[in-house]
DNA sequence: TGGAGATTGTTTCTTTGTAAACAAATTTTG
DNA sequence: CAAAATTTGTTTACAAAGAAACAATCTCCA
């Protein structure tokens, strides 16, 4: 009475192997699993390098409109911020303009982390895809461009 | 000395636009939100819809299979099992043959509420990437399928 | 056969992220 | 101008997901 033994590669998922969230999530799991893998002593999550990256080529960027952009919701950046501060990688300035707001820059020493960390970044997020052709990984990048509206 | 303000279209992103980690992350954020917006009175999570939808296809199937093919880590797939066998939608059962193991199946119950929801999800999985042509979306979903190992 | 190691699932603790209520400042509008 | 509504960020409480330690069972091989 008991069911035949399935191996994963032999589950059955019917139209689900077809759906874009089921796809992209898998994806997305695949690639946070190598980040970590390869990130080394670089000590930085996903969610950070971006940020970082971010300020550096936007100083003084808000943080309503760094989380728009990177979609982080606003209870959650003020985390993050806080969490860079903690390790002195930014600073917050109230602007006078707008005393609600706070714009947020990078420390030196952040700017140095972070020049050496993309480095890193950027040859990792190439070998992404590796079992895609050039081509196709190409496409890809495009599609989800166009899919996010940043094409 | 206040920094001009950005909108959030106007954030430059330098090459972070062309990576495929934060590409996937956008696009995977964008398809939760359509999907919580539209998931209406199913009162289902994208996680509880992919396990219960395998669980059908896939009677008898063993929680660490089920894992492994969906890419939920054990302890995990714990808490949600538990979950569904609380609103009674699946049940367990230890096999003679391992009893390590557990064996998950629908509830009568359950397998009625899944096929009902799969008519909406399916269609709802249809409207993601409406921005996208309809090429372009079967080259995307073909793309990710490479990328994940299920094409 | 029986003991070492692997597998399966659970529990506990921590991290990551969201939701809702709040406070302060700004904008809108009557 | 003044009250109402909106924006911005923070706090608190909670949900989702992972990591590590554990217990039970099974496999393998000396």
């Amino acid at each position: 009475m008991d069911m035949p033994i399935r191996t994963a590669d032999e589950v059955d998922l019917d139209r689900l192997n077809s759906a874009l969230g089921f796809l992209m999530r898998l994806a997305q799991l695949k690639i946070y699993e190598r980040f970590f893998e390869e990130v080394g002593e670089h000590n930085l999550k996903p969610g950070e390098f971006s940020v970082l990256w971010v300020i550096l080529h936007n100083p003084g960027i808000r943080q309503s409109v760094l989380g728009q952009r990177l979609m982080i919701k606003r209870a959650h950046m003020t985390k993050l911020i806080r969490a860079l501060e903690d390790q002195n990688l930014v600073s917050r300035k109230i602007p006078d303009g707008d005393r609600r707001a706070v714009e947020i820059t990078l420390t030196p020493e952040a700017v140095t982390r972070v020049e050496q960390a993309s480095q890193w970044f950027f040859s990792y997020e190439a070998s992404v895809g590796a079992n895609l052709t050039a081509g196709e990984r190409q496409q890809l990048t495009a599609l989800l461009q166009k899919f996010v509206g940043l094409g």
